[in-house]
DNA sequence: TACGATATATATCGAACCGAAATATTACGA
DNA sequence: TCGTAATATTTCGGTTCGATATATATCGTA
């Protein structure tokens, strides 16, 4: 699975352009996985070549041609075969989680600061997906966006609970430093 | 921050080879950060070349040599702005998570399926986890290991709860097209 | 004792991916 | 009117990933 097999399966729910595609990760996907212009628009050339998607050029007065993206039936089964390969494990990846394994080396405010604003950032993570959550019409798209309100709420309730135990490294290391 | 940066944070608990960093990675950070081995390498060598480590080559019978890196004054003191800097968001990517978006494309037994082997992932993480977190001696690595036990945690109960949304339309979309 | 698996140790190739910038126009709100 | 956001595509450079190659020691087990 990677950023050329997902454009395939976002394009069995209907054509589109590399520009909704780009939203389609960003509305349906985001939550999950993430892609940029960068990766899509390759993918989409790629796809043309090895004849998975087709493309149909669309003039539009005074912006740049549209490009319709269509998949073809060898493009669907293909997708279908990849969907049934084993995924890859979940990948999780926090800078500012990371920083706290270093908290040795900064003042203690700086951590209680990280952590603060770590929380702040997942509450509004939470409230953004609360309102899009409501909005979506699919089963799926509900459940994996109730899938990272969970998460972050119960990341959140466990960084209010354990900070103490960081913070409390850090006031002691700053106190034998003076 | 980047594989390179997090190399000589790493070097700040004590000197180390490419090979002991990899597992500093899998032991300290795993949760939060990991990094291969065609990441650590030519970080180590270009650190070396801007003055941020220095290497001593020990000799050993019949093995390669052993690269053992140590942070200089200067790499201390960039790794301390670095740290300063402002975290990049947090990044989660789960492939199996994304294949449910695409339910309806499969029978409804293989998304049953990969509801169960997903949960069944996440308690053998957990469990992995929660045997490791005992062992850790500083409160930072414990936050961080209860941490991820937590989130892991509450995933499986949502998905536990919730997983009936999506096998309802995979067992409709399968009625309908009988 | 022989065999396979695991641990130590480094290096590198190609592919995938990300972030940012360039380009060009319309539409909308302050 | 001025700036910002939205539509739409392309590309550069840098980072990272996965896999493979090389070489030896050690440990368990059949």
């Amino acid at each position: 699975m990677n950023v050329k097999t997902l454009c395939l399966g976002i394009l069995t729910f209907g054509d589109a352009t590399g520009y909704e595609i780009k939203k389609a990760f960003q509305d349906k996907l985001s939550q999950m996985y993430d892609a940029g212009y960068s990766s899509i628009y390759p993918a989409l050339n790629q796809l043309t070549k090895e004849g998975f998607v087709s493309c149909r050029q669309e003039a539009q007065n005074k912006r740049p041609d549209k490009k319709v993206y269509s998949i073809t039936t060898e493009g669907r089964l293909f997708f279908i075969e990849e969907l049934k390969k084993k995924p890859a494990e979940d990948k999780f990846r926090s800078e500012a989680l990371t920083t706290l394994m270093f908290a040795h080396l900064l003042p203690a405010r700086t951590t209680s600061d990280l952590i603060d604003s770590l929380i702040a950032s997942y509450e509004q993570y939470i409230q953004d997906l609360s309102t899009d959550c409501d909005m979506k019409q699919s089963h799926s798209e509900k459940f994996l966006c109730g899938m990272g309100i969970t998460i972050r709420k119960a990341a959140i309730t466990y960084m209010q609970e354990n900070r103490h135990l960081i913070e409390a490294d850090a006031l002691l290391s700053q106190q034998a430093a003076e």
